[in-house]
DNA sequence: TTGTAAGCGTTATCAG
DNA sequence: CTGATAACGCTTACAA
């Protein structure tokens, strides 16, 4: 039923290491025999086991992706999300196979990373995921297989160590709130999450009081705000900080969803914006354009992000390039809309 | 540095096929040499080598599950992911590893199930994708594999011959329609989606006109109308066909995203919901509760749907019950809120 | 109850 | 350039 080297073997009259090597492009033979192989593979539809070829220290064909799940699908995972349909887009295309999981076993905590590891389920890591314990890192090194780091700097691990593609999270802080300055804001509120757990808003809020400084302005404490990564916290601001938003031109959200909460508040309070109040969001989510009015907001390029995560993975599973490290750090731009 | 069944027998003193059956259970061993065993293989850290073991003709741990990736993360697809995260989530307790893929490749259009299968990459096929070919449920047949439908029926397999789980979309429709007709409205308008590839929508729209029936209402084409599945679309109803709200007292919206638009718009237009017109979602997104009001939808049992599945292909796999085929339609309910 | 040995499909080493 | 042959780690008759 399955069709193996053998079979071609016995086809093309070869013996079944010939066919390896034909099917394996091995520069050994000659291209006569390699083209009747190949062609008799084709129209035999083989397809190489994939358990025997990792048995015998070759590939395994996959890739883990590696991230934490959070169950709210409209916060910072919803960026996550998009990025992993773009991470499985560039892998496919190099016929890798996706094994997605979480770092941790929902129930014993036992490390996937590990087992993985243990069971050569896998030819390299993909890592969307601050929390990594050092241990992991370290068993990962000593296994050999490849790492990238995405998205955002490990916690339990020199960042130095390893490939990483990031987006400057600082540096889209302060061009968020340098944008809203440059647009006549003097008193900004930024509006991170209460994720904290993630670098990422630190570092945004950090670029925020940069900017401030940058330019003159005084950075106030309660000028930090942070609420969950919803749609209703956003929505209830006015709420929860009435004095605040009166006295504030420019709000600075660290996650699109919160602006969108927000903006339906503000034309429900009759709050002209751009006019009264200037708002800039982050990420670049679908949602953005579906605000009323569309939501100015700090782009991060996912896209790029996965392509040289997923081209630096096959290079390092390849051993190409792999003396020194890769670490890129992709600066994110604002799109101009309407709330600002 | 990997260890093996080998390296246990050898600290166990036995052969190294009696750590092989202790691990896996078999009755003929000892209890006494299989605890012994267990404990050593706990100790040392052991997992059984995947690629060894489904050569061998055992298990690879995997489970394919195929999807069709919509890119837009609000509307249909938004249920997909958290379905998604469920099915993750119980396969994760059992142990198997998800391999997330389309079911055909961006580029080439190949079929990723029947490179599976010639890989033998994965034990079991769980899709949640209307549009595989007949052809592939075929090769899967014939593979031996099992496989168990989810969500919505194929279109090019007849169903009777899978095992499947869906949710009653007719039933769906109709129940959202009686709920509305019982709080009084007459005047029913139905918004399905513009994805015509998915039957769900036109089952919906059937349970719909049932319910007008049921109650003596005459059914009327022009109170059907589809649109895509986006919160903008949803919004700018009122734009398009402002005749027909006018003199619509309820709305059947069949995704949740849709109605969420609407929502926005139909109170900046100070109409007021639900005293002048009662609105009813889809799919219980958990966006439902952000709305303002709140959002009387139909709530689809994803959870029970993905356990039932997950436990369901275990068993196949472990060829337990596999001699008929397990077919479970379950029934969506009204989750009452605020907008009916 | 346990051990021995063959075999799964592939790659790699060594001859020729 | 090509063919035997061993090896990868595991399961499973078959023997004991």
């Amino acid at each position: 039923m399955k069709v193996t080297i053998k079979d071609i073997a016995a086809v093309a009259g070869v013996s079944h290491s010939t066919v390896s090597r034909a099917l394996n492009d091995s520069p050994q033979i000659s291209p006569a025999t390699k083209d009747k192989i190949k062609d008799i593979a084709r129209t035999m539809n083989f397809e190489f086991n994939a358990g025997a070829r990792s048995l015998s220290g070759r590939k395994t064909g996959n890739i883990a992706v590696v991230y934490q799940a959070k169950y709210d699908q409209f916060g910072s995972s919803l960026y996550v999300s998009q990025l992993f349909i773009e991470l499985r887009h560039f892998l496919e295309r190099m016929d890798m196979d996706v094994i997605l999981l979480e770092g941790y076993h929902p129930d014993t905590g036992a490390s996937n990373i590990s087992r993985l590891l243990r069971q050569q389920k896998v030819d390299g890591f993909l890592i969307v995921h601050n929390l990594i314990t050092k241990r992991d890192y370290e068993s990962i090194r000593r296994s050999g297989l490849p790492v990238v780091q995405l998205h955002m700097p490990p916690i339990y691990c020199n960042k130095e160590e390893l490939d990483y593609f990031f987006t400057d999270h600082f540096m889209g802080g302060r061009i968020a709130t340098d944008y809203l300055i440059r647009q006549g804001c003097k008193k900004i509120l930024t509006v991170p999450t209460t994720d904290f757990d993630s670098e990422e808003f630190k570092l945004r809020t950090q670029g925020y009081k940069q900017a401030l400084e940058d330019n003159n302005i005084p950075f106030k404490e309660e000028l930090v705000v942070a609420i969950d990564s919803t749609y209703l916290k956003g929505y209830y601001l006015f709420n929860s900080i009435p004095e605040i938003l009166a006295n504030v031109d420019g709000i600075f959200f660290q996650t699109d969803i919160q602006a969108f909460g927000f903006l339906t508040a503000a034309r429900e309070r009759g709050i002209r914006i751009p006019e009264d109040l200037k708002v800039i969001g982050y990420d670049d989510a679908p949602i953005c354009e579906s605000t009323n009015p569309q939501l100015t907001t700090v782009h991060q390029p996912r896209k790029k992000l996965a392509e040289l995560a997923c081209d630096r993975i096959i290079d390092l599973i390849n051993k190409r390039n792999n003396e020194s490290r890769i670490q890129e750090v992709l600066f994110p731009h604002i799109v101009v809309r309407e709330t600002s």
